[in-house]
DNA sequence: AAATGCGCCAACCGCAATGGA
DNA sequence: GTCCATTGCGGTTGGCGCATT
């Protein structure tokens, strides 16, 4: 057992075959046939173990490889056959002449896994990888999360004429706000608060709380309700230490909103501030209507589908495709739970803004 | 321009299976 | 039946090159 015995001689190469030894290794075995692969590197002059030849011919020098990439037809039936045979590599590779194992194996991690999952296959059992019932009952927890202590619903209407304006220009419409909850009793941790979304006047869908949740950057173990009556009109203390912070860093705040949206989108407060009052034209706004758009798409989709491993990928238009929901398990935070129901990719981006965000955020207030 | 991150893939490693003595 | 050398297989690693920061 353990390790085989021609490992343990002095002197042999490992890594990455040189051309001169590929070509003794080829002239070897063309002549002579690979016979007892273990007498193999001492008859062909290599000073490598016979296993490292076996592999070296099995998966590259072989007259009978083809070479390049995998066609569509290969492609699919590397997935037929996996979903069928599971990781049997060399009995998947006997059933596509010209590839090895090695080769397949390689294709299969670093490509085909992706492709399924991008399609919303799980690519070990190959079946969707939410159903439409997980889907809802996700939904369900959300639901539940936010109208818990830890996200504190709060009424009213934005006031221009208050310093809220300058804060809060997400919107200018009045209507319901969402906070995140306090993450400690001490102001400086919850100034992130200030930069929550706005939602529409009417009560807010689950696409617009799960937005609000990204938006808020708390992570907290131990929550504490912030508030609960929150008036832009007439803020209590905590809310207007908050509204307060906002003013008196404007240039801060310009920052704010850029790292949050990103720099190519939108680069200055001002901007925002210069179209506030004209729903039409704020990119704020539009960007929190794709927000809502592409999720309450997904949403109308999946009640409308009841079998969605395909239709995802062929009915719905690709940039809604490319999203796909999982459950939200033991994630500790709301904004965790709130963040596994996006895209990978698209998680990424929102988290890497969030987090320049909240180190802004927190070494202005330190 | 340098540092860092990331994906790809050749090759390695350990274990199981096989077969001969 | 047992031992041991060899072969086969699948998971994993490490290095290279490209992209991004």
């Amino acid at each position: 057992m353990g390790r085989h015995s021609c490992c343990f001689k002095q002197k042999l190469r490992k890594g990455l075959w040189s051309p001169e030894e590929d070509e003794k290794l080829l002239n070897y075995i063309t002549r002579h046939g690979h016979g007892c692969w273990s007498s193999v590197p001492k008859l062909a002059g290599l000073q490598r173990c016979g296993k490292s030849c076996r592999l070296r011919w099995i998966n590259y020098l072989r007259p009978d490889l083809k070479r390049g990439a995998f066609s569509q037809d290969e492609e699919s039936l590397i997935i037929e056959l996996h979903a069928a045979l599971g990781n049997r590599w060399s009995q998947i590779a006997t059933r596509l002449p010209g590839r090895t194992d090695n080769e397949i194996k390689n294709f299969w991690n670093s490509c085909l896994k992706k492709k399924l999952r991008r399609k919303g296959i799980d690519p070990t059992t190959h079946k969707p990888l939410v159903t439409t019932n997980e889907l809802h009952q996700t939904l369900n927890v959300i639901d539940q999360k936010l109208t818990s202590s830890e996200v504190v619903k709060s009424t009213g209407s934005i006031n221009n004429n208050t310093h809220d304006h300058q804060s809060m220009v997400v919107s200018n419409q009045s209507g319901p706000w969402w906070f995140p909850a306090a993450t400690t009793t001490t102001t400086t941790t919850n100034q992130n608060a200030a930069f929550c979304f706005s939602s529409s006047n009417t009560t807010p869908t689950v696409s617009d709380q799960i937005v609000s949740l990204i938006s808020s950057m708390s992570t907290s173990s131990s929550p504490t309700p912030m508030t609960s009556n929150f008036n832009p009109a007439a803020p209590n203390n905590w809310e207007l230490q908050q509204l307060n912070y906002c003013n008196t860093v404007p240039s801060q705040t310009n920052s704010i909103y850029s790292a949050f949206f990103g720099n190519n989108h939108y680069t200055e407060a001002s901007q925002i501030m210069n179209t506030n009052n004209n729903n039409n034209n704020n990119p704020v706004l539009d960007h929190h209507q794709d927000m809502k758009s592409w999720a309450s798409e997904i949403l109308h989709y999946t009640e409308q589908n009841q079998t969605s491993e395909t239709c995802l990928e062929t009915e719905v238009k690709p940039d809604i495709a490319k999203y796909y929901w999982r459950s939200a398990s033991s994630s500790s935070s709301p904004n965790q739970e709130a963040a596994t129901l996006l895209h990978d990719a698209d998680v990424e981006v929102y988290g890497k803004n969030l987090q320049k965000l909240n180190s802004m955020v927190f070494d202005q207030s330190l």
